[in-house]
DNA sequence: CCGATTATGTACTGTCCGGTCAAACACACC
DNA sequence: GGTGTGTTTGACCGGACAGTACATAATCGG
């Protein structure tokens, strides 16, 4: 019976989220949110409600959309510590090819609204602990596979390489180059390889 | 002749700084403002110009005071690689101990108004490069007193070290333990003490 | 082809924003 | 103690903000 919507609602969420992304949350008004998904104020409110709520939807499916990507690399059924390394390689040439400087919405979430909104912070927690979960299982199957010495708590180095990805990200903000950045993942290969490496042979 | 000040300008920068840090750029009103450091709104006006001019100083501050105490750790005359690792350790309790959860304003600043804001990227891009060169020092002197392997870049050791602490940085807002923290610190030192001592014993 | 129902656009509201201004003011100097 | 200077204050401005109200348009079951 009703009039149907004449618009995609996913397509409307990631036009906003875009926006979000890059002029952050407060710096985004609705004039913006209305220009860049091309509805009128009205449709934006009986579509989403309010800022703050399809604000939240946006960052939910952005978040959503992470995991995907994250678990495309790592939860392939090879490769080990290999794939953890895909991830980091991947996140660095993400970073670097995102020419319109939006960065990572997690990062931009977490520093403009936390702790205003606990909702933000529980899913961008819990999106980190998933990657985290999916780099341990990769390191996991490096150390039953060799690849990566077992004296090697496999917690910490997840962790760690989790913390290498957010550094990235904050370091690309700051115009570090893709070389530099590529370093970085060159090195983190190498202490992990050699440390292996050195201590089998000993 | 003229009728002096009655505030301190540092004071009333510190104040200002504060709530940027904790509100952000765009979220904090000059009410926000007038309100912390106790001057009204004309008075603002009239020593530090607009709302940006503030906050580039406030920013400006924050970042000097930052090289300071990054110097202050690796700028001692000895001790070579553990100077780095203290570093690292102090990044992790600073982060830990920011009960009010206002964070380091280098990310604040480079997430909020970069590419907006050219003059903020370049102060936050030269605090880094400053932090990256001191760090490259004390990588070198441990190289030379063979705690670090010579077969690492020291300058990609020292940028991943500077990447750890921003995503450090980043892991905090999400409400990672200070155990979790303490834990990339120490898988860092393992690593590069284990590749070191094992090289050197084949 | 009608009427129930929902989407849409627009005009509107009250509030708060960053920024200005003029007048009151306090001090140092004479 | 006047006088000139820069500071402070608080009222004030135009505009932009998030959000609303409502009239209109569009659809589909009947």
């Amino acid at each position: 019976m009703p009039r149907p919507r004449k618009f995609q609602e996913a397509t409307a969420v990631r036009a906003a989220r875009d926006v979000f992304r890059r002029r952050g949350y407060a710096a985004t008004s609705l004039s913006d949110l209305s220009e860049a998904t091309g509805l009128g104020k009205g449709s934006i409110y009986n579509a989403f409600g309010d800022k703050e709520t399809l604000y939240r939807r946006a960052f939910h499916d952005y978040c959503q959309e992470s995991i995907a990507t994250t678990d495309a690399i790592l939860a392939g059924p090879d490769s080990g510590i290999e794939s953890a390394f895909g991830y980091l390689r991947q996140v660095i040439e993400e970073t670097v090819a995102d020419d319109e400087h939006m960065g990572c919405m997690i990062a931009k979430a977490t520093t403009e609204r936390v702790p205003e909104s606990p909702e933000v912070l529980s899913e961008a927690g819990t999106t980190l602990r998933h990657m985290e979960d999916m780099l341990g299982v990769s390191v996991r199957r490096g150390q039953a596979a060799g690849q990566v010495d077992p004296s090697l708590d496999p917690d910490q180095l997840s962790l760690l390489i989790l913390c290498i990805t957010r550094g990235i990200e904050a370091l690309c903000k700051a115009d570090y180059t893709a070389e530099e950045l590529h370093g970085i993942e060159a090195i983190v290969q190498q202490l992990v390889r050699g440390y292996t490496a050195a201590r089998a042979t000993s």
